[in-house]
DNA sequence: AAAATATATGAATACATGTTCATGTATTGA
DNA sequence: TCAATACATGAACATGTATTCATATATTTT
């Protein structure tokens, strides 16, 4: 019973990790980290990344539940919604 | 220049989530976190896991530098050489 | 209404990963 | 020396992921 616990919290633990263990997608958690709400352009700007292939990220991390995204306009602002994500990009990049 | 070190420390980053994060590898790891060194069979009976697939698993760690294996008779004995891991296991798994 | 802008979507492809099965190898004990 | 134990390896397969390209949609501007 406990071992089915924590088999599910492992089971968790790693759908997040694959869900933001790719440069691009540390890269738009990063750019997050720093500005709270960002657009897509901004994005494309700030990182240099193609346009679909950053809309593709976004979607699914949206899609995952590791962001959220309000439409303004012609814009998509993206932000961080879980943020267990901003204490793992914390422990991955403190050191150095 | 600097944007190029980000990247890099992005695409490290993002190659330590990726081989970690899996179901059994975390397992793995947990396991490890708790006893310093466990032998493939101890591994096995403690975690629910087929020899086979954890063998190739216990590979891939070692050789990507995450594990260390300590060869004694019949038995192989693994530990954790990334201690980085244990942060963010520790990370994964402190709330709740 | 037409053009431009911002973003999303879907198909296609290439590549990586997880898993199983069968088999190999090294070490120990009978 | 033979059998048993502990572990590794490789092939095969299925599935997942990243990327690119072409195109669609919605909004704004002209």
């Amino acid at each position: 019973m406990e071992q089915e616990e924590t088999r599910q919290q492992f089971e968790e633990a790693a759908y997040l990790l694959k869900a933001v263990a790719n440069e691009t997608r540390l890269g738009i958690i990063m750019q997050l980290s720093k500005k709270e709400e960002k657009s897509v352009t901004e994005l494309m700007e700030d990182m240099q990344c193609e346009q679909s292939l950053l809309s593709h990220h976004l979607t699914d991390m949206r899609a995952k539940g590791i962001l959220n995204c309000r439409k303004s306009g012609k814009n998509c602002f993206y932000s961080i919604r879980n943020k267990q994500v901003l204490q793992l990009l914390h422990c991955l990049f403190q050191q150095n």
